[in-house]
DNA sequence: CTGTTAGCGCGTTCAG
DNA sequence: CTGAACGCGCTAACAG
């Protein structure tokens, strides 16, 4: 174990000059910086940065907060793209990353979660599609000392931005695609209470009002299974299926080819696996990619003293075509 | 910020003896224990990782290496599933994790990927699906002061255990589902040079030698693309095309559909879009959960000081239904 | 059984 | 412009 001694002694000069180097301080001789940076290369130092956040009490990474389970179908999908878009913009940045699991998080009180992050040496942390059950990332949003970028959950503070597309914008627009004014609806909405459903079901209600037509409404619960069985179940009664989730269109879908009737259905996500089942179902399209590298922009606005704020992205409303996956 | 001493001046105690509770030293009064945990209750204290691994030198975490791209579709999936095996377990164990991508060491010069894990507090890495260009992490393998459990390579050293399922056998296998005496047979394999590509290669060989029949082999790169490309080319030249990951068999599905031909198919892995494609091609099913579970243990029986070793994992020959997708 | 002490590797004053 | 000295929060060795 290399430290910063070593470089010191090496290039003939004391630690705390090193550092200074290291961490680009201005008043350095150009001779020296250079010895020292030979040095650093020649022995391959790396700052220990256990030591460095102890050290100084500056707590710089930004921790990403992703929700892994096996409930939902193509979550990972999702996350994955999330993930690349944060990740990517925290490495043009030069900002160092720890990965967060919410199952680690379950183990925690309230106010040790806190404390958590700090050991990390976060200041900062990104929520991937925020669930409503989560207290105790909830909970944190109120601390003051941390700044958060929430994707999916209309939380605005001083140190809080949410990132999203306008859902109901979007639900409106992709069930507007199939609906005519008389057709009977079904909607497939998502988790209860979860916060883009809500957004979601407001966006087809209004679409309701402008365009006339019956509309019930189904708790889906994002799971392609109860569209599944559902749809079974009722789709002769209905001209149209409306779903809050691409995986509850595809479970739609399914279960009508097995009956063999035909009815309009929409989906939402955009993800790739749409590309896969044989029908051509319009859906919004989320640039998941971007939305998690802007996340990581409001972080540093928020680190820079601005106050938090909502951020809407774009969307697109499209069918996904096999051509388009395999690239 | 509360610390190791707030807890003692609660507690009435010294920080060592906090500290010596918290490892659960046995020489400890069951009265001043009480007092402690209760402080630590009270306070909702959480010790700070970054002193703690500072001042014991001993490195703890486990680091799970991961490729992340967008390159291949679908290896968000695998990547997921062996993540969520290896941090179960590691939760069982009460082992810490962190996350390392395949990016960020891209950024390193050889030997400061070694400080790097170390300044990480990490003795061991988990990597899942070790590629070959990856002179990084090649290079790693070599250095004795980390343990090792590497994915889908055949590499085993005093530190470096590896997992996988029979690669040559389960090619033979799912291949021998499809494939008749006299058949003309086109073979995608995988990356060239890659290691499980080699050995599933192997196993379609071994399958031709007892079985006879024609064999051409082309490298797919695992490329869904490359596969549907040149199956819209030469399919109406064969009987079977057998490939090495479920992707190509989808390519290769899509492109038969399209010219309107049956040919017998076979994929290779067993990841859940099979389930969507509305064919029904017998594929190779590995559990990559529990591969990801696994390798945990490999870590441990290294940290007792055990041997590498290698560790076939079991697999299954299946086609994957629509049914079994959505549970 | 418990308190004291001495670092872990680094960043940051403060002198010089 | 540079070096010495202190402390971040914690653990380990040593006293008592």
């Amino acid at each position: 174990m290399i430290s910063i001694k070593d470089v010191a002694a090496r290039a003939k000069v004391s630690a705390g000059t090193v550092s200074k180097v290291l961490k680009g301080y201005t008043n350095i001789s150009e001779e020296t910086k250079k010895n020292v940076m030979q040095a650093v290369n020649e022995l391959g130092y790396v700052p220990n940065s256990a030591a460095s956040t102890l050290s100084s009490k500056g707590k710089k990474k930004i921790a990403i907060y992703i929700y892994i389970n096996d409930k939902f179908q193509q979550i990972d999908e999702i996350n994955m793209l999330y993930l690349m878009g944060a990740l990517d913009r925290c490495r043009e940045l030069g900002i160092e990353t720890v990965t967060v699991y919410n199952e680690t998080l379950e183990r925690l009180q309230h106010d040790t979660c806190l404390s958590y992050f700090n050991s990390l040496s976060a200041d900062s942390v990104i929520v991937f599609g925020l669930n409503k059950d989560d207290r105790m990332m909830l909970d944190m949003l109120e601390s003051p000392r941390f700044n958060f970028a929430v994707v999916d959950a209309p939380i605005v503070k001083d140190n809080v931005s949410c990132v999203y597309i306008d859902q109901r914008k979007a639900q409106y627009e992709v069930a507007s695609q199939i609906i005519e004014t008389g057709d009977k609806v079904l909607y497939f909405s998502g988790k209860k209470n979860g916060y883009v459903s809500q957004m979601r079901l407001e966006g087809i209600r209004q679409l309701q009002k402008d365009r006339n037509f019956e509309l019930t409404v189904i708790e889906g619960e994002f799971s392609e299974a109860i569209a599944y069985h559902q749809t079974l179940k009722l789709a002769n009664q209905y001209d149209c299926i409306v779903c809050a989730s691409d995986m509850m269109a595809i479970g739609a879908k399914k279960a009508c080819k097995e009956l063999g009737i035909f009815v309009k259905i929409s989906g939402f996500d955009g993800i790739r696996v749409m590309g896969y089942v044989g029908s051509s179902i319009p859906t919004v399209r989320q640039n998941f990619y971007n939305i998690g590298y802007r996340c990581v922009d409001e972080i540093i606005r928020l680190r820079d003293g601005e106050k938090g704020q909502k951020v809407i992205m774009p969307f697109e409303i499209d069918r996904i075509s096999y051509r388009s996956v395999i690239k």
